[in-house]
DNA sequence: TATGAATGAGAATTCATTCAT
DNA sequence: AATGAATGAATTCTCATTCAT
C-alpha cells in the first residue's frame, strides 16, 4: 500500500543548463567509461528521471551537450571578424579568438576533444559542424587567390592552424606549457609561416 | 624427504596479444562508454576471467594496451635515423616515418588518440612517454644551435610537427583527405616552414 | 514562473520488511558463506537491484537487519518490568521474557548468534547495544547494594544469565533439550544460584 | 605454443598445517562471507590447487579444520584429570583447563564459535563431538549420585559451565573483561554454585 | 515539469574447481 | 605432491530507463 505526499515546486528552467554543465564537468573528471546518468543527475542536483524530461536518452544528451558547446565556440571564434581586414590580420584575429576561447573555456574544450576522439563523433552530421568554419574557408580561399596563402587543400591549412593550438592548450592545462604573450606571438607566426604562400 | 619435479605452464602469450588486439578494435568501434570486459573477452575469444590472469583489472589492462601501442610507435618512428643526416633530412625522415606508422596502424593510432584525450592519460607517467621522443628533442636542440630551427620552446615546435599529422590522418580515415605523395610533401614543407628559423 | 505539483512515492515498507525476513531465513538455512544478494532478492520476491534502493550495500543491509532484530528483542525483554518488584522477581521476569523471546523468535535469535560470532560484529557500535541492557545493569547494581547479588563485575553476572539460555535454546532447536516448565524453573534457579550473594 | 620449465622442490609436509592455520586466521579476520580458497591459498603461501591435494573441496576442508581444532581442545581439557580427585576439585581442574585453552588458543576458539553458530555445524556428527566430553558426563553422573550436583539434565549443567567461559573469553578479547586470578575464582565459584546440589 | 521507486540487463570481478604437466 | 593457467558460474553492484504520480 503506497501513500503519496504532494507539495509544490517552482519551475527551474536552469535544470537543462545544470545538466549540460554537470555532464561536461564529470566527463572531464571520470571520462566516458565511468560516467552515468545517475552520476550526472547527482552532479546536476536533479533526479535521474528529470534528465529524461529534457533528453531522449544518453546518446541524445551527449550529442546535445556537444553541439551546445560547439555553438558557444563558434560564437566566440569569429567575434570582431569582417571582410574589411587584410588576410594576415584576419588570420591573427581568429587565431587569437580561438586561443582565448580554449583558455577561458577549458572544460568545454577538453570535453569536445574527448568527444571528437571518441566514436561519438559518428553521431554528428559533419556538414553541420563544417558550416561553423565557413568564414575560415572563405578567408583561405581569398588568401589563395591573393597568393598569400599556399595553394593546398584546406585540410592541410586547417591542420596547421587549429591543432597546434589544441595541443598547446592541453599541455598548458597539464602545466607543461604557458601561454605568455611571447609564446602566443610565436604560435601565430609559426602557423602563418606554415600556411603562407 | 622426497624430491620431485614441478612443472609450470607459461602464460600463453597469444592470449595476451589477442586481448591487446581485441581491446583496440573494440575501443575504436564502440568507445570507452560501451566497452566491457566481457565484450573484449568475446572479441579475443577467451573467457572474461582469463583477462584477469594477465591484468589486474580494467584500468591496468587499458594502460598496458596503451603502453604496448606506444612502444610499437616509438620503434617505427626513429627507424633509419642517425646523427649523420642534416637537420632538415632528419626531420623529413622522422615525419615520414610518423605518417607511415599512423596510416599503417590506423587502429593503434586512433586508440591512442582516444586514450590521450580521456582521463585515462592521468594514469600514465608522463616522463616515461617523453623519453620516447628524446631523439626528436635532441634534433630540435641541434637545429636551434645551428640556427635552422626557431629558438622557441620544444612544445611549440612539436605542436607544429605531430598534431597536423594526427589531424590529417583522422580526416583521411573519415574520407575527408587523402595522403597523396604531393600532399605528404606539402605537409612536410608546411611543418618545416612553421619551425624553421 | 510556473507553479506545479510534485508527487513523491513513499518507499514500500513491505519490501524492506520482506528483505529483512528473507535475509534472516536464508542466513539460517545456508549461512554467510553461501548467502547472496540475488538469493535474498529471490526469497524476498523483489529484484536484486531493489535491495539497493533500501540499503547501501550488503554490509549495510546485514547490520540493519541485525539492529532491527536486536530492537525487537529489547522491546520484549523488559516487558512488564518496573522498579517496584523485588530483585529476585525482577530477575525471574526478565529471564523468562528472554527465554520466551528466544523460543518464539527462533530465526531472529539464531541469526543474531551467527552474526555475533562472525566478524560482522565489528561493524557495530558496542555502546549502542549495551544501552539496550541498561535496565539489567541497574538491576544488578541494585542487587549488589542490597547484598543479594555477588559483588563481581557485571560481565561475570551476565555470563551466567544470558548465555546458558542461549546454549539451551540452541540445543532445544537441535532436539537435544526441551523447555519444560520444570526445566525452565531449574534454569532460573541455577542462574540465580550462580549470581546470588 | 607452450613452453615448460622444470625444477626441483622438496616436499613440505607442513602445507596441510599451513592451510589449517591460514583458514582459521582468515576466518577470524574476514568471516565465512568473504573467505575464499584463493585467499586461503595466499595466506598459506601455497597454490589454490594445492589445497585440493589435501582436501576434497571447500566444505570438506572446513569440517576438517574444525575437527582438528576440536581435537586440540579435547586433549587439553582433561589434562591431569583422573578419577581419584573429589568432584569439586575435578570440576575446578577441568574448568581451569578450559579457560586456559581458550585464552591460549584465541584463534582456534573464535573459529570454533563461528563454526558452531553457522549452518556448517550440520555437517558434523554430533555424537563424535559429544564423545569428547564423556569424562565430563561421567563426572556429572558421579556428582548427582553423591548428591553434590543438582539432579537435572546434563544440558542444564553444561550450559552453566562452558558457555559463561566462552562469553567471558569473547568479552576479554574485545577488551571488555580481564581474566585476573580473582575473576577466574569468581567464575569457577559461580559455575559451581549454579550446578551444586 | 519533476521525481522516488523500481527493475532487467549488464557491469567488473572473484569464485571453486579442473587441467596439463 | 604441487602448481600456473584457465574457465563457467556466480558474485556484488550499477546501469539506463520506465513508471506512477
Amino acid at each position: 500500500m503506497n501513500v503519496y505526499y504532494r507539495f509544490m515546486r517552482i519551475k527551474d528552467s536552469n535544470k537543462k543548463e545544470a545538466i549540460y554543465r554537470a555532464t561536461i564537468t564529470l566527463l572531464n573528471k571520470i571520462g566516458f567509461s565511468d560516467i552515468s546518468m545517475s552520476k550526472i543527475a547527482e552532479e546536476a542536483e536533479v533526479s535521474p528521471s528529470t534528465i529524461y524530461v529534457y533528453f531522449e536518452n544518453k546518446d541524445d544528451m551527449m550529442v546535445k551537450v556537444y553541439k551546445n558547446a560547439k555553438e558557444k565556440l563558434s560564437n566566440k571564434m569569429f567575434a570582431g571578424y569582417g571582410n574589411d581586414l587584410p588576410i594576415r590580420s584576419s588570420f591573427e584575429l581568429i587565431t587569437r579568438n580561438y586561443i582565448r576561447f580554449v583558455l577561458e573555456n577549458k572544460e568545454e574544450f577538453l570535453f569536445m576533444e574527448q568527444f571528437n576522439n571518441s566514436p561519438y563523433v559518428n553521431f554528428l552530421d559533419k556538414s553541420d559542424i563544417e558550416l561553423l568554419f565557413q568564414p575560415l574557408h572563405d578567408l583561405m580561399a581569398n588568401g589563395k587567390k591573393q597568393r598569400v596563402v599556399k595553394n593546398v587543400e584546406d585540410s592541410l591549412l586547417f591542420a596547421h592552424i587549429e591543432t597546434p593550438i589544441f595541443e598547446l592548450a592541453k599541455r598548458s592545462f597539464r602545466g607543461q606549457f604557458t601561454f605568455t604573450e611571447e609564446n602566443i606571438e610565436s604560435l601565430v607566426n609559426m602557423s602563418w609561416d606554415a600556411i603562407k604562400g
